[in-house]
RNA sequence: GGGCCGCUAGCUCAAUUGGCAGAGCUGCGGACUUUUAAUCCGUAGGUUCAGGGUUCGAGUCCCUGGCGGCCCA
């Protein structure tokens, strides 16, 4: 609420008049002794229990039922002795009321005109019946405020300005039938994750949000304090470590489904606040990983919206059925640039390509963080159908096992979908003595000034040093996962993303 | 971080070279016993994002700031 707001609500003078007419109308409830916020009403069928129990009424019929229902008034219409509302539930069920001078007397009848605006809550009491044009409705014998709305609701014809959708969700959500679904589309994929993995005998767990380092992520992270240690404290940039901890502990299969922090910036695919999936089991390699990943998306679409080829919000068809396309960082790297690129390329070489491509290099960056770079600037954005890309260098990977055959690579992969990352998976490093080494050298570059570097976390090493089974793991953006499968933006997946304040 | 665009009634938007700030829906009053973006009559509603400047006169031009969108980095 503004400043401004905030004087005028006490006295009410300097409101907007649709806002002023609806607090007097508040008062005259009041007034005439009905109460405008009950505690509720006698109800006995839900507008959904109705409309499935009468569906079968014939117009201009009557049930010869008498019903108590309630919701939110969406649509009045007046015609003289005769008047509509109709009501709207919560899932969006809509049902209609009828409310006649016969049925209720004149009285009541104006009372009702003059009172219930669009956007209040009622109750009704009245005989079920069809109207003449076949509309199942109830035909009241009484009825009642059961929340007064003092605020008018926009108009439902227009489509509501973008910020205001995001700014003000709960009159979107009221609004707009899409950003119900979302809501609702949203829990049903995380309730899918979650029943998948249990299927496979995965343990979730909750870590720590608030740690005492950051780790498993290069990334920025949110600094807060805490008063009773009088210590800084960061919000977890990756619950990764700790899952870690839990597999060393015999946690075979074990996965997190929660928010993780990251200060940097926030756009149309970037949210500060993020919800993740990561999902770690033994004896697996990032090929079982990654098979995982697949068979958990390909499910949560087919669960949710019925088939592996879903709709986007555009209106375009978008494919995840099947085999899943799969390339290298370095052989699409060298597809884009025409030239044979390996990660014993040097840096020298690479840097010139990337002034050839028009890409500004950190001079701080080695030869496998400008091959990232390069990747991202040239291939990412035509990764269209998902794709997996295997084969990242081990200087940006140092939770990473080196590869198998190709030494300075580490058995990493990026899954791309619809030109932006989804999910990352890895055979995990296992061996704590080339954990320390890299994590040495990530904090010595933290030393000298990069603040996305890891530190060195002794306890995670100490659990390491008890023995960590042979490992693979994976982590997914659950807002990311939505914006695939729907074909929205971040702030359309995200219920209430970050904003400035008015 | 840079460039461009936007911010006007409850909502969605107009406003010509700088010349009385408007429309539709919504609201309010009235008519109508089958409406469902009803129809008809009447009517109200404004700190034009904020602050400063130029001008006889600023929604419009200039400056600063706020919030947002798009593009680029």
């Amino acid at each position: 609420m503004t400043e401004h707001e905030q004087q005028t609500t006490e006295t009410g003078d300097d409101l907007p008049e649709q806002m002023k007419i609806r607090r007097a109308k508040r008062a005259e409830l009041l007034e005439s002794g009905k109460e405008p916020y009950p505690l509720g009403y006698r109800r006995t069928h839900t507008l959904a229990e109705l409309r499935e129990r009468f569906a079968e009424l014939e117009p201009g019929e009557s049930s010869g039922v008498t019903a108590s229902t309630t919701g939110r008034v969406i649509f009045l219409r007046e015609a003289g002795k005769l008047c509509f509302a109709r009501l709207r539930e919560g899932d969006g069920t809509e049902f209609q009321v009828m409310l006649s001078q016969g049925k209720l007397g004149k009285e009541s009848l104006d009372e009702w005109k003059h009172l219930v605006d669009i956007g209040d809550h009622i109750g009704v009491t009245g005989e079920v019946v069809a109207s003449r044009r076949g509309e199942l409705s109830v035909m009241a014998d009484e009825w009642a405020v059961t929340s007064k709305a003092l605020r008018p609701l926009p108009v439902a014809h227009k489509p509501l300005a973008e910020e205001t959708r995001v700014r003000q969700r709960y009159v979107d959500l009221i609004v707009r039938p899409e950003a119900r679904d979302n809501a609702r589309n949203r829990a049903a994929v995380i309730r899918s994750l979650r029943d998948q993995l249990h299927g496979q005998d995965f343990v979730e767990v909750e870590t720590p949000m608030m740690q005492v380092q950051p780790g498993g992520a290069t990334a920025r992270p949110f600094v807060t304090h805490m008063n009773a240690y009088d210590m800084d404290l960061y919000l977890r940039i990756a619950p990764e470590l700790y899952l870690k901890r839990c597999v060393v502990g015999g946690i075979d299969r074990v996965f997190e489904i929660n928010r993780n922090f990251r200060n940097e910036g926030a756009d149309s695919s970037h949210s500060p606040e993020f919800a993740m999936l990561e999902a770690y089991r033994t004896y697996g390699d990032y090929r079982t990983i990654a098979e995982l990943t697949k068979s958990l998306v390909q499910g949560s679409a087919e669960s949710v919206f019925g088939s592996t080829a879903v709709t986007l919000a555009d209106g375009s068809a978008y494919d995840l059925g099947g085999e899943w396309a799969e390339t290298t960082l370095f052989g699409s790297l060298s597809e884009a640039l025409g030239e044979e690129v390996t990660v014993d390329t040097q840096l020298d070489t690479l840097r010139a390509y990337a002034d050839k491509v028009d890409l500004d290099v950190d001079p701080l960056w080695g030869p496998g963080k400008l091959a990232e770079e390069l990747f991202e600037h040239l291939v990412v954005d035509k990764l269209d159908a998902p794709t997996f890309v295997f084969d990242y260098p081990e200087e940006t990977s140092p939770l990473t096992r080196g590869h198998r055959a190709t030494p300075g690579l580490t058995e990493k992969w990026d899954l791309y979908a619809r030109g932006f990352e989804l999910a990352t998976g890895y055979s995990e490093l296992v061996d704590p003595v080339v954990q320390r080494e890299r994590l040495e050298a990530q904090a010595r570059l933290a030393a000298g000034g990069d603040d996305e570097a890891m530190r060195v976390d002794e306890d995670f090493l100490r659990a390491m040093e008890y023995g960590m089974p042979p490992l693979c793991g994976m982590g997914m953006g659950i807002d990311r996962l939505l914006m695939a499968l729907t074909g929205l933006g971040i702030r359309e997946t995200i219920l209430f993303p970050l904003v400035k304040p008015e």
